[in-house]
DNA sequence: TATTGTTATACTCTATAACTATA
DNA sequence: TATAGTTATAGAGTATAACAATA
């Protein structure tokens, strides 16, 4: 039928879990790509940029940023290369490190991005409706503990 | 922190899912490319395509290989030329239909994704060893409803 | 020396559309 | 006309590595 049908014919319960969570992720993402490149002529890691930058009003330094993104220096780079030139973001001086940058939303920037994000909220909202509020809180939570599991792994193969 | 800081400031229960499912699905996709590309030389949708042949052993169609990957028939003739060229999968022709080709493994193909698949349920069993087996199943069970709804949507499109 | 950020480059993945050949 | 598959192209997205400026 689709994605699900990859992996060993043994497919352990694990197994099955993944490959569905990758077929959902798919689909919403799919969909949001095509419409903010067709209502908002926009693509999704700039969306993403740009939402980090909503949600810090004084701005982030690019390696911030990079690491929030989960993509490497150089992309970032392009990214708001990208936004300047729209005049959605802006790179301003740090005090004190004259190495570093701080991005924040322009005003025009602030307003595309409430326009935007009211959108994606709605079809995020949709994506998930199939669900109750106990449902929806419950796979958050679920969520919650590979995401934790994942990163406490993280910090014992860095130390 | 990272990826589920994005999005509307409103954050409703359905938007913190989706970024935290986001963040999940990127950290194991991430951890899976790299670790196919170091061990195997191989890419995700390489190791996709042959998965969907090694749970049909006759083969399958080009435009059957496109419908499960979910994406277009251009893309699944170069992953197949590559494979082909490693002599992992071969065409075979279709009796009757001189359009056609069935896609299926070469013996090294079989004997390769075996290898392969052992280690990608390892790596996948790891990732969410957090989780007892009633939560594996739980999370399973929440978003076969989310896939189910958005195929739903997609009839009413179609239709 | 280490860090911040940029540049240059290359590759994977993807969609679109035009094309060939069969049906 | 419609379908199976290919080719050509363009763009998104990403990683790597070399680099300049500053700490």
């Amino acid at each position: 039928m689709d994605m699900e049908e990859r992996g060993h014919s043994e497919h352990p319960e694990a197994l099955r879990l993944w490959l569905r969570m990758l077929t959902c992720t798919q689909l919403v993402e799919k969909q949001l790509r095509t419409q903010l490149r067709e209502q908002f002529d926009t693509t999704l890691p700039r969306f993403d940029l740009m939402a980090q930058l909503e949600r810090n009003p004084d701005g982030l330094k690019m390696n911030e940023l990079s690491r929030r993104m989960m993509v490497t220096g150089g992309n970032v780079t392009g990214i708001t290369d990208q936004l300047v030139a729209e005049n959605l973001v802006e790179r301003m001086d740090v005090a004190g490190d004259r190495r570093a940058y701080r991005v924040r939303l322009t005003a025009r920037g602030r307003k595309a991005f409430d326009e935007m994000a009211r959108q994606h909220e709605a079809w995020i909202v949709t994506a998930f409706e199939a669900l109750s509020p106990r449902e929806v809180e419950s796979l958050h939570k679920l969520l919650g503990k590979v995401k934790q599991h994942h990163n406490a792994n993280l910090k014992m193969e860095t130390a």
